[in-house]
RNA sequence: GCCGACGUAGCUCAGUUGGUUAGAGCGCCUGAUUGUGGAUCAGGAGGCCGAUGGUUCGAAUCCAUCCGUCGGUACCA
């Protein structure tokens, strides 16, 4: 029987043109957290129901997905690296703090895919466990802006707010505290869907065009009132909006103390050179999850803006308490390497490379194998990413390779070149740009575009220089 | 999860009121050109018409269910 050859829906292959972009951007970040001295860090895939329930809730469980082992375990595949990090932490207590780790992997969410979004997804996450609010939130907001300028995804904003300026909000609004949970989640819609809807979703809630009833969350008018002003203190000063917040904020008792670490953040990143223009502080950012406790954050492509956040993150002081003994503080940010590399192809700001290959040796003649074979791994052990034909083949179809490849040299080694000392090295590029005038492909091929002749002692060198040159 | 649209070659799509052997363009392979990738020309491969069941003398076409894709909405630790 036949095997239809097929993935599962929300999987999909990462060719070697997407592989290539994405280690790119991965070494990139990596540079970059590496610099701020994070550590790298691995955990499994798989890890126990109950330790990867720990911190989502039952309602969350349904996008787990489940795996078995032959000791029938309840296991499951980890949904994010936060709580897979909050077990470490837990588990290995010779680690001393703060600690401050990197980690790329794979996650799985049983969820509809969306474009740019996947049920096996990459997260490429920094955290700082043990260290207080302050230095360590201004280092995650530097990290984020350094990556997102490293990457040369374009122009891009990160923006920032905290749970305790929200906490704010729900006091001076006269929210009850266990109703702030819901409106933060509504409030974060609110780039979105826009005030309108997430007004009504506020008060009495509505029904969706599909027919879905929206519950409402049942606010006075009165504390919508107090929201809606709350959010027209958007400003891009961020020195601006903390005076407003002070104002704004007067009547709760002890309000500006707690918007102090908030300040000091702010100028922390004024002094280091990340300045308004990059980092906003936008207090209608709430970030979904339930688990944050202090500043959060978000970075979004300013040409992509569909895509969403490409980073998302936040102070967690609560979250390893969860595995019982003392409450650690913790802040950190994730990237959604999917999701930003959707953006930047989208964008075309992704390369279009196919192979790392910089040079194709030929093997024109069968007997020159030997000829090809020693100058090929000359090149290799001199760092030049070469490849070598290796089949059966007539010139024409190697080159053809090399030309579908986008590998930019081809090296021809035959009677002539062997007997003079020589080889013929071709850059791919020419004939492209320079022989489209040229209807008759017999004059096409004599033309020899982009064929230059160099001695074969010299063939390192000259080929390093080019490549050091134009690339 | 809910609502809707759509599934025909690797890709984009034709396919008459249900009627013989299901087509095109692009891409791919081979050759013209045995030491030259493009262009051109000639030829070739590639399809359980998403799956299953039904209606019918007869189904890519009609019906049901399922699966998948896309759009909207919800969710997103």
């Amino acid at each position: 029987m036949k095997i239809k050859p097929r993935l599962s829906r929300g999987l999909r292959d990462l060719l070697p043109q997407t592989m290539l972009a994405r280690q790119r951007v991965i070494d990139t970040v990596r540079r970059v957290y590496e610099t701020y001295g994070f550590a790298p860090l691995e955990t499994p895939a798989i890890e126990y129901l109950d330790v990867l329930s720990g911190s989502a809730g039952e309602e969350a469980q349904h996008s787990i997905f489940r795996v078995t082992n032959p000791e029938d375990e309840d296991l499951g595949l980890r949904f994010d690296l936060t709580v897979p990090l909050a077990r470490v932490v837990s588990q290995h207590r010779q680690i001393p703090f703060p600690f401050k780790r990197y980690q790329v992997s794979q996650v799985w969410r049983a969820d509809k895919p969306d474009p740019g979004r996947f049920r096996q997804f990459t997260q490429f996450d920094i955290d700082t466990v043990g260290a207080p609010c302050g230095t360590a939130d201004t280092e995650i907001l530097a990290a984020i802006c350094d990556c997102l300028e490293a990457i040369g995804a374009g122009p891009y904003s990160v923006r920032f707010s905290s749970r305790e300026i929200l906490n704010l909000l729900l006091q001076h609004a006269g929210i009850p505290a266990d109703l702030g949970k819901d409106v933060f989640r509504v409030l974060d819609k609110l780039e979105k869907v826009g005030w309108k809807r997430v007004r009504s979703e506020l008060t009495t809630g509505y029904v969706d065009p599909s027919g879905d009833p929206i519950r409402g969350l049942g606010l006075q008018d009165a504390q919508v009132g107090a929201i809606e002003e709350f959010l027209e203190i958007s400003n891009p000063d961020r020195r601006a909006v903390v005076g407003r917040l002070r104002d704004l904020f007067s009547d709760v008792d002890g309000s500006g103390a707690r918007l102090d670490t908030v300040e000091s953040i702010s100028e922390d990143l004024e002094t280091l050179g990340y300045g308004s223009d990059r980092v906003v502080l936008d207090v209608s950012i709430a970030r979904g999850l339930a688990y944050y406790t202090g500043p959060v954050f978000e970075a979004v492509l300013e040409d992509a803006p569909q895509f969403g956040s490409v980073f998302g993150g936040g102070r967690y002081d609560g979250l390893v308490a969860r595995f019982g003994g003392q409450r650690i503080p913790a802040t950190g940010a994730s990237l959604g390497v999917d999701r930003l590399l959707a953006a930047m192809e989208h964008l075309g700001r992704c390369g279009s490379e196919q192979t790392p290959a910089q040079v194709l040796v030929t093997v024109m003649d069968k007997n020159l194998r030997g000829e090809c074979l020693e100058l090929a791994f000359e090149l290799r052990r001199a760092g030049v990413r070469t490849e070598i034909h290796s089949g059966s083949g007539r010139l024409g179809k190697q080159l053809k390779r090399a030309d579908r490849l986008k590998i930019p040299y081809a090296i021809l080694i035959g009677e002539d070149e062997l007997a003079r000392g020589v080889v013929t090295l071709k850059q791919m590029s020419v004939a492209s740009s320079a022989g489209t005038h040229l209807t008759d492909h017999r004059a096409w091929k004599a033309a020899r575009f982009g064929q230059i002749e160099i001695p074969r002692s010299e063939t390192v060198t000259r080929l390093r220089e080019l490549l050091q040159a134009g690339g």
